[in-house]
DNA sequence: AACACCATGTAATCAGTTACATGATTAT
DNA sequence: ATAATCATGTAACTGATTACATGGTGTT
């Protein structure tokens, strides 16, 4: 039982779901591909953790969906009671800005710009997703909201350092016009 | 040629190191054990990217230091001119909050408190970092000084995320004394 | 006496990515 | 026509962790 398959059983907790769906769904939180999850979620299911019901769609293909047992919940009941493991951020721009000095200024400026486009970007999908709860129909439930705030308030963060060392950078190479 | 490669010319750049310490200074980027990185220095070496000199010691194990060759400098001023990929971060707390209803709301603040815990551990040794290079003799160069920065920006949020998600969970279990 | 640090390496295993494989529906 | 989405699976490979292996010095 590692990381990922308690994320799936995590994600089974709150709505029964296909493979395809529980790929997306935890992207966010730990990226796996398909080619992991789903005979993970053959595994769990020989294990007794989920079963799955066949779901037969005329203009879609069929899908197996899955859904916890009451072992299942058990077992998600029991890691929620050990500490969870310290995270892991890896994040190639600070092994790159590590050796700035190797490489051409505008490269360096460039790297930092880019990050401070992704994180605008993020931060407007997130924003896009708080709005759509707001809508009191579909009040999204508190772990929904703790995790939107985690995000935002990683994303905003990372673009002021990104910003903020823009700033740092030494001017320009625009050498002085001779006149 | 992958990021921990990448990431090991990078520390080669600014200051030739034996393994044992390219694996303690990379840690907070790119965490790597031993076991990943004594395979591929031999390899970089072979690939001559970096080469080493036998350092004896008395007190301590002799150490091979290794430093960064002409096609190593040139490896990274390549590799600088190509975009980063998008950060990762995993975070088992995330996939633990998502299914938080399954446990016992005390397991919960309890995994938040941590997560304070650790923020304000991180942040206290980031501190200690910043005094050390405060004093003009040893004043640190940019590309540090940024990471430092970056470091305190993620751990400062993260932070006052975990501090305001601890505010949303319902209150205490404490039923009304009888009397 | 037991543990932590320094220092290097290999072997076995687990986790994660890329590639191979199939096939219908819908959008550009 | 070409690509994207939905949907599932396996095979091959790369990346990362754990375990095995050694051995001196310094600390509690």
């Amino acid at each position: 039982m590692n990381t990922l398959a308690y994320g799936l059983l995590s994600l089974l907790s709150r709505s029964a779901d296909s493979g395809y769906d529980l790929m997306l769904k935890i992207k966010p939180f730990w990226p796996a591909k398909h080619s992991q999850i789903y005979p993970l979620l053959a595994q769990l299911e020989s294990d007794g953790l989920v079963q799955h019901v066949l779901v037969v769609q005329t203009d879609k293909p069929d899908k197996k969906v899955y859904s916890l047992t009451d072992k299942g919940k058990e077992a998600l009941r029991a890691w929620l009671g050990v500490p969870a493991d310290d995270p892991v951020t890896r994040d190639e721009l600070t092994l790159k800005l590590y050796c700035m000095e190797q490489g051409d200024p505008a490269d360096i400026r460039l790297l930092l710009e880019q990050r401070v486009a992704y994180c605008n970007e993020r931060l407007k999908w997130l924003q896009a997703k708080i709005e759509a709860y707001k809508s009191p129909p579909n009040a999204s439930p508190l772990p929904v909201v703790l995790l939107i705030q985690k995000a935002r308030f990683y994303y905003q963060s990372d673009l002021e350092w990104a910003e903020w060392a823009l700033q740092q950078l030494p001017e320009h190479g625009e050498e002085p016009q001779p006149d």
